[in-house]
DNA sequence: ACATTAAGTGATT
DNA sequence: AATCACTTAATGT
């Protein structure tokens, strides 16, 4: 317990360096928990209740958004050093998630329970930068994909959502199925196969049976 | 070898 | 660009 709670003052440290204050450093390493999750692992689902909010450390989550009909829309990555600026506004209101998070990759957060993010935002000014920075990453993330759902072309915003999930895995071989590019961006499959054949073409791209390399 | 799943194609709207 | 109705290719059992 001493050595797990040593550790997470450390890592808030290393990856939070605007949250400076000490007492919440300390504050933070006694209520905090550290979370693993695997690859593709499910965070949050809509409807869920939030009861933590988490400060990335290690790995990255996708966000994604779904309608009515059950249609979903890649919206953002979070990535190490960052948090969910949705589960503020959610957990702050006790309201349900409206949106759902997976595990990009395998990652590690330290989950803290909503009842001190409230608190911790009168008490400590970092922490409450800390929140309207984040806020104000996520809007910034959020336009521009409003951006590229508007104003783009899907040859262009499929290209977009390739380059930032070879940034987030640090990898330029891309994992995935057709299938997955088209539920994220919304399309149909076989309109991403083309597109994808395409930038193949164009030499922007190599293709292979469940992977994408971005040249 | 056979079944399953991913990817490619052409026609239609 | 979506949907349909296939075909072809790759992979797992």
């Amino acid at each position: 317990m001493r050595v797990e709670q040593a550790g997470i003052a450390k890592l808030v440290q290393q990856h939070f360096p605007d949250i400076a204050e000490k007492k919440l450093q300390e504050e933070i390493s006694q209520v905090g928990k550290l979370m693993h999750f695997k690859a593709g692992q499910l965070i949050q689902d809509y409807g869920s209740y939030i009861k933590m909010v988490p400060l990335l450390i290690k790995g990255s989550i996708k966000v994604l958004r779904e309608d009515e009909e059950g249609n979903e829309l890649f919206l953002y990555y979070l990535e190490a050093g960052e948090t969910c600026s949705m589960s503020f506004s959610c957990c702050m209101m006790n309201k349900q998630s409206d949106i759902r998070t997976v595990a990009e990759e395998d990652t590690t957060l330290i989950g803290i329970p909503i009842r001190y993010v409230d608190a911790w935002m009168r008490q400590y000014q970092s922490w409450k930068n800390f929140v309207m920075q984040s806020y104000d990453a996520r809007m910034k993330a959020l336009v521009q994909t409003i951006d590229s759902i508007a104003f783009k072309k899907m040859d262009e915003r499929l290209l977009e959502y390739l380059k930032q999930k070879a940034k987030v895995t640090s990898n330029s071989m891309i994992q995935t199925t057709h299938q997955a590019l088209a539920y994220d961006l919304n399309a149909s499959r076989e309109a991403v196969s083309r597109l994808l054949k395409q930038l193949e073409k164009q030499g922007t791209v190599k293709l292979g049976r469940n992977s994408i390399e971005l040249l």
